[in-house]
DNA sequence: TACTGGATTATTTTT
DNA sequence: TAATCCAGTA
């Protein structure tokens, strides 16, 4: 009976219920992991259960992979025939088996919303809609709602009042044509086609509900319609299905997720049991009530209160800084210094932010710390363009029908194939109703091409030779030999920039990635290396193993944990955002809250809260006051440290209705501090630092280029410089300019600059790579 | 056809 | 601020 050993009663008992619906609230740090792995130890060592009839389902690779391991650990045997997967991957896998009975074909190509978005500029043009008018994104983002309300086109139309809206139906329509003719399918598609495969088959849908007799997901507050409807078709046989969720934590409603799903569970399973688990393990007392303070506001919610045993630990810190920049260099250094003096590691850290803009402060200052860290989010790695480059070659190779993979690459690298040969070959293929890749190997037909078209010829012909390799060739192989006849990294190797340097890492890391999947795939393939890649968050890259820093969104941490938590930001009109303040909708609101409570309860020890009353969004500068989130968490539970400023400013705007914290006397934002502003501003130079520090240092991408190997971050201090005080030396950006001090630190020289066209910037030496001249 | 520079515009969050 | 788009030129 080990199984129930470490568990308290509440949780013991989710474990156990294994038959019919089950939900379980589970407040943050409240072990819901533990529960998910027990109950599927339990079912089969207690149950006898055969694993294969188990599905567990999460949000991401990373949760998914996690709870794989976990339950591998206690599960004796048959541990890896349980389903455990996100919801994305199961249905490709579902896809892949039997999409060609609602006629697709199943070796069907992933679309991610770059290649939506290209799809959809066509489709805008083909339709002769205002672009102005008419955005991709937002079609784009109307459709996606659509889709995960499962509102097929035709529905769409029927319920179009509006032109505009009737035109939108048109894109939908003629979007869902293309992805049909280049046989893709977009993200969300995956769940619908799912669904409508087994909608429309029987003899599918009655064997995955045979098969599947126990189902459990994961984060369920955040599932959308087509998720629910997707699981509930499912589950309808055995109706063994428990979901674990926490109503307070649901942050992804403009994703379409909808909470009914877990506020009206009871309503769909009148027969469900309900299993609450409020004690938390995670936090320190502080914590704990600070979260349970601020979520207390919102009003849509199941309420609940997490306590724990715990102790009460130290208090939430809070800060406030002139702008950015300070703010950024306190965290800094704060963490800089928790590292050395309490030799805590990196990995204790993590900073969280509302929106991924504001990651590149961070950056700059923990580069010039030479704190390790890595940034979650902003540009995923598969989406770079050498990357997508590359992969769009064995798209073109796997799928001869994937026309937006072939046109990618048809002119790269320059064949002196323009755009309007690619024009001309594209109207060829619609009125032939043929894929583009095939109207290019009848290039000779198409009207007007003259001697492009032999250029054309020579590309289908490279594509088919590859073709007729690619069965003896490995996916690295395969991969390698392309970029050796593309000389794809021999120009980047010519250009000789710290972006293309960045970018050959890059593609490095790609065949690394490749050799990894050929080495632990049971039968590798070029098409399932596709399909894995197109499936990739940015989080699944994280390593708990190594030692860095983490930065990372508010809605990445979801699920995760650390030590020591900094929320950056915190300020009205960034988080909550300006929108959600300014929206008559009560509810963006509450999800912002929402957000908060999340941030909150992620942090283990500590949590310390930032805020700047400058900030620059988007190169303008907006004064902001600290984040009402802040102001809802009591007084006591708050360390204001010794700041002179903030304190001072407290003393003045007491709220009179108790002890809580009150910004809001401070009209503008700026306190009493405007002076030391000035003094701020001269001291960074015009330009307040942007780019002044750092110098020629491309970070290239959202700062991912080096996310696989954090310790290229360490740079060495170089033994001497080969420029002294008085010399003229050229950097990348700022051109020729003078020395004019070198100061020795224990890491790095820092040097001063007086620049002939930008001023004097101070820089490190090894970042500024700097030549005398 | 390829490249440049000026204008334009975007920001919430991403499986 | 920074990325993207488009028009004009070589």
């Amino acid at each position: 009976m080990d199984i129930l050993e470490r568990l308290n009663p509440e949780q013991a008992e989710a474990v156990q219920q294994t038959e019919g619906p089950v939900l379980i609230l589970a407040g943050a740090g409240s072990g819901k992991t533990r529960v998910l792995t027990h109950r599927i130890a339990w079912l089969i060592s207690e149950k006898g259960v055969d694993p294969w009839q188990i599905m567990a389902i999460t949000f991401t690779n990373k949760a998914a992979q996690e709870m794989r391991e976990r339950v591998n650990k206690i599960v004796d045997f048959g541990a890896e025939s349980v389903w455990v997967s996100t919801f994305h991957s199961a249905c490709v896998r579902i896809l892949r088996r039997y999409i060609d009975r609602i006629g697709f074909d199943t070796n069907f190509t992933i679309y991610d919303t770059e290649d939506s978005k290209s799809v959809m500029k066509e489709v805008i043009r083909k339709l002769n809609l205002d672009p102005k008018l008419y955005k991709e994104r937002n079609i784009l983002s109307k459709i996606s709602s659509a889709k995960n309300e499962m509102i097929s086109p035709d529905e769409f139309e029927r319920n179009a009042v509006r032109w505009e809206e009737k035109n939108v139906a048109a894109c939908y329509h003629e979007y869902q044509a293309r992805l049909r003719q280049n046989n893709a399918l977009d993200f969300d598609d995956l769940l619908v086609k799912t669904v409508e495969l087994f909608q429309n088959d029987e003899q599918v849908l009655s064997y995955y509900q045979d098969r599947l007799r126990y189902l459990m997901v994961d984060e369920y507050q955040d599932t959308n319609t087509v998720q629910f409807a997707f699981i509930r078709l499912l589950s309808a046989r055995y109706r063994n299905l428990c979901v674990v969720g926490d109503d307070d934590q649901s942050i992804y409603k403009f994703r379409g997720a909808n909470i009914r799903n877990i506020l009206g569970f009871e309503k769909v399973f009148p027969d469900a049991k309900v299993i609450k688990l409020e004690q938390n393990y995670r936090s320190t007392g502080s914590i704990l009530n600070a979260a349970n303070e601020v979520i207390a506001n919102n009003v849509g919610r199941k309420v609940k209160r997490l306590w724990t045993k715990n102790g009460e630990g130290g208090k939430i810190r809070f800060k406030k800084f002139q702008n950015g920049f300070e703010e950024a260099e306190f965290v800094a250094s704060d963490i800089r210094e928790k590292h050395s003096r309490e030799g805590l590691d990196y990995s204790a850290f993590a900073i969280l932010y509302r929106t991924n803009a504001q990651s590149r402060l961070f950056e700059e200052k923990f580069m010039m710390a030479n704190i390790p860290y890595k940034i979650v989010g902003g540009v995923n790695f598969y989406s770079r363009k050498e990357i997508k480059d590359i992969l769009a070659y064995l798209k073109t190779v796997d799928n001869a029908q994937d026309d937006l993979a072939v046109q990618r690459i048809i002119n790269v690298p320059k064949r002196g194939i323009g755009a309007s040969s690619i024009g001309k070959v594209e109207a060829y293929a619609a009125e032939q109703e043929i894929a583009f890749y095939t109207a290019l190997m009848e290039a000779e037909n198409v009207p007007g091409l003259g001697r492009t078209a032999s250029k054309i010829g020579a590309f289908t012909l490279y594509i088919q030779s590859l073709r007729s390799q690619k069965d003896y060739l490995s996916v690295r192989e395969l991969t390698e030999k392309i970029i050796e006849d593309t000389a794809y990294v021999k120009d980047l190797e010519a250009e000789d920039t710290d972006e293309s340097r960045a970018r050959i890492d890059n593609i490095n890391e790609l065949i690394s990635k490749i050799a990894d999947y050929e080495e632990k795939a049971d039968e590798p393939s070029l098409s399932g290396f596709l399909q894995e890649v197109a499936l990739v968050a940015d989080i699944d890259f994280v390593d708990d193993q190594e030692d860095y820093v983490l930065l990372m969104t508010l809605h990445s941490a979801k699920g995760l944990e650390f030590e020591h938590v900094y929320m950056a930001g915190m300020e009205d009109g960034l988080f909550p955002s300006y929108l959600t303040l300014t929206a008559d909708d009560r509810d963006e609101l509450e999800e912002e809250r929402r957000l908060c409570y999340v941030g909150i309860t992620r942090a283990k020890q500590t949590l310390t809260m930032t805020s700047a009353m400058m900030r620059m969004v988007r190169g303008e500068t907006q004064y902001n006051k600290v984040s009402r989130f802040v102001r809802e968490i009591p007084r006591e539970l708050v360390d204001l440290g010794r700041d002179e400023e903030t304190r001072r400013e407290l003393r003045g705007s007491r709220n009179p209705m108790g002890g809580f914290l009150n910004f809001g006397g401070d009209a503008d934002g700026f306190g009493s501090s405007s002076g030391s502003y000035e003094r701020r501003q001269k001291a960074y130079g015009n330009d307040a630092g942007y780019g002044g520090y750092g110098g020629g240092r491309k970070t290239y991408g959202s700062g991912r280029s080096n996310a696989f190997s954090p310790r290229a971050f360490t740079v060495k201090k170089a033994d001497k410089l080969e420029y002294t005080v008085g010399d003229r030396v050229r950097h990348v950006k700022f051109g020729v300019g003078e020395v004019t001090d070198i100061v020795e630190g224990g890491k790095d020289y820092e040097v001063t600059v007086d620049f002939e066209n930008y001023g004097i910037k101070r820089m490190f030496a090894s970042f500024a790579k700097l030549k005398k001249v």
